[in-house]
DNA sequence: GTGAAGGGCCAC
DNA sequence: AAACGTGGCCCTTCAC
């Protein structure tokens, strides 16, 4: 592909290469960075295509000048970059989006990413890759070589290799735009992919603004859960030699303890009935008889304390910020939720002493934000069950108001016990439980778990019309698609009954969690929007909760932005159904304070 | 020595 | 025996 491109390296080039590009109403932009980082490197390069001509922008030569954030002579470059007038098509916006916003000290407007669009018509699919390069050459056939990308990008005189590659990267953004939009359309994700591309600067300022972390109280907490691991360790140590004459003359044979095979043969050999694996759940009834299965639960929590929430996590606390820049991969699952790692900021334990480490600065509160019984309502709106659905215009207590359904007596009289049944039902219900594990899980016999969930079944008529409906959509159309019109391809055998079941309930599941993340990402875009001008920062999302740190002085405002927009990306989405926020302003991110 | 796979477990 | 959806991280085991 042969690219045309322009260096810029004076005020004057650079103000009349952004006239020029203005004319155009989509670009291809592109950076070249020294680093992955924006913190730890430099931006060389910002190149800009209208498919005719490619600026590449030195960026360099301007730094020479001073701060590139201060400086004026770019004034130009940032409105063409911050503007919502022209598309600008990018291959994976968000990394381009925090070294745009970092160095140049503006957010990237209106965009277009590839990278998110090509992982949307995949729908779950993984035999193609997303890499630019495999991109291009699946939808437009121009093969590119990427030999380049990790070149040098900081030494001051860059090859004419460099320039050409860095050019040709943006310049291809537009015929690969014009190809992935029509696709789009035609497979009916353009609201799906509006979603996305509008959730990737709220996103990249998310991970710039990191998330405070405080070391000492974190610190303090592993002190604690470290003073009972050696004691515990010891005892279940002895409790699994007990009885079995392993001693040898260098003393008792050591037990690996956190081995699985290990620790079920010792179980095995001081004759504890063992299944087949020693999962927590399926150890749990045998604890009360038998006090080895306790201190091994209790070892097994204290070990996941110490090696998943312990030291690590200080590691990724940034030197110069003292926060936590996690990664949010935005499609993280095909449902079109996050995930999130190094670390993996959704997997906190929920107990408070491990919430209250994460924390606002002095002088800032956080707004924590999270969505009541999200998939229960989008469930309830899908479904259209008058009965389900009134539970929730009612405002009563779902579960009580389930349970006193299920088990024939009034709201007044539900038990803890029957609250706690018809509560694990309503979860289980979203992801398909069958009547064996929801025996399995409340202690029921299958016949009466059946007999309990033909009860739910029989009172909420439509609900169970519905899913029974949905099943059998996804089975004979092999898609499922979420409010966004998100969509996920599902792959299985028809003759293998398990394949079947297994993509019945994961067809049946992606709609409504997927349109739970359609409705979070609608709502950090609206969000992010209105806390222009004010302290507010996004500092993480969990699925179905939003986080926010601001000036005390404001926070009282910012959260009552914070619950409308939530509000308000909620009705989007579902109509029947009112959608409720549940939002606290806070020290920390613990429930209590 | 390194990496994949699988068990286990944390979140929603 | 079990079939409840999505993820990431830590550990052990095992193959290369």
């Amino acid at each position: 592909m042969e690219v045309y491109y322009q260096l810029i390296r004076s005020d004057q080039e650079l103000s009349r290469a952004c006239e020029e590009l203005s004319q155009s109403n989509v670009l291809g932009l592109d950076t070249e960075t020294s680093e992955l980082d924006p913190r730890d490197g430099i931006l060389r390069l910002l190149q800009l295509s209208n498919g005719e001509q490619t600026y590449v922008f030195d960026l360099l030569a301007f730094a020479e000048m001073g701060d590139l954030r201060s400086n004026k002579a770019l004034a130009p470059l940032r409105d063409l970059l911050a503007n919502d007038r022209q598309i600008k098509v990018l291959h994976n916006a968000k990394f381009d989006a925090k070294w745009i916003s970092h160095h140049l000290g503006c957010e990237l407007g209106k965009c277009f990413d590839t990278y998110l669009a090509s992982i949307l018509i995949a729908a779950g699919g993984s035999d193609r890759r997303h890499s630019l390069a495999d991109v291009a050459q699946f939808f437009t056939g121009i093969e590119l070589d990427k030999t380049e990308q990790v070149s040098d990008w900081t030494q001051r005189d860059l090859s004419a290799s460099q320039i050409e590659y860095a050019a040709r990267d943006a310049k291809i953004l537009l015929p690969l735009y014009e190809q992935m939009a029509e696709r789009l359309r035609n497979d009916g994700l353009e609201k799906a992919a509006e979603i996305e591309f509008s959730c990737v600067t709220p996103i990249a300022e998310m991970e710039l603004a990191g998330f405070f972390l405080d070391r000492e109280r974190w610190l303090g907490q592993l002190e604690r859960v470290q003073l009972s691991r050696n004691a515990v360790s010891e005892d279940l140590q002895e409790m699994l030699s007990a009885g079995v004459s392993q001693n040898s003359l260098f003393g008792r044979a050591e037990i690996n303890l956190d081995s699985q095979p290990q620790v079920a043969t010792a179980l095995a050999n001081i004759g504890v009935p063992i299944q087949d694996t020693t999962k927590a759940w399926q150890l749990q009834p045998l604890a009360e008889k038998y006090p080895v299965i306790d201190k091994l639960l209790q070892y097994r929590a204290i070990q996941k304390a110490i090696t998943s929430y312990g030291e690590n996590i200080l590691e990724y606390v940034n030197d110069e910020t003292g926060r936590i820049h996690a990664d949010f991969r935005q499609i993280g699952a095909p449902t079109g939720r996050f995930s999130c790692s190094n670390p993996n900021l959704q997997q906190i334990p929920h107990d408070d002493a491990y919430r209250r480490c994460f924390r606002a600065e002095p002088g800032n509160k956080l707004i924590v934000a999270d969505y009541s019984q999200i998939e229960l309502r989008i469930l309830a709106e899908f479904s259209g069950d008058p009965q389900f659905i009134d539970s929730f215009v009612s405002g009563k207590d779902l579960h009580s108001m389930t349970a006193a359904q299920v088990f024939g007596v009034e709201q007044d009289a539900v038990t803890p016990d029957q609250r706690s049944f018809a509560k694990r039902l309503n979860f289980g219900i979203v992801y398909g439980v069958g009547a064996s594990r929801f025996g399995m899980m409340t202690g029921l016999s299958t016949s009466e778990a059946e007999n309990m969930m033909r009860r739910y079944f029989g009172t909420f008529r439509m609900l169970d019309a519905y899913l029974r409906e949905s099943g059998s959509t996804v089975i004979k159309d092999r898609i499922a698609r979420t409010a966004s019109g998100r969509m996920l391809k599902l792959t299985f055998d028809e003759n293998d009954k398990q394949q079947v079941g297994a993509a019945r309930r994961y067809g049946v599941n992606m709609p409504i969690q997927g349109t739970s993340a359609d409705i979070l990402k609608r709502a950090l875009r609206l969000f992010h929007d209105q806390i222009a001008g004010t302290s507010a920062k996004i500092v993480n999302t969990v699925h179905d909760e939003i986080v926010a740190e601001c000036r005390v002085d404001e926070a009282k405002t910012v959260s009552e932005i914070l619950r409308n927009t939530m509000v308000q990306a909620g009705t989007e989405f579902i109509k029947k159904t009112p959608i409720a926020v549940e939002i606290r302003v806070s020290d920390d991110w613990s429930k209590s304070n």
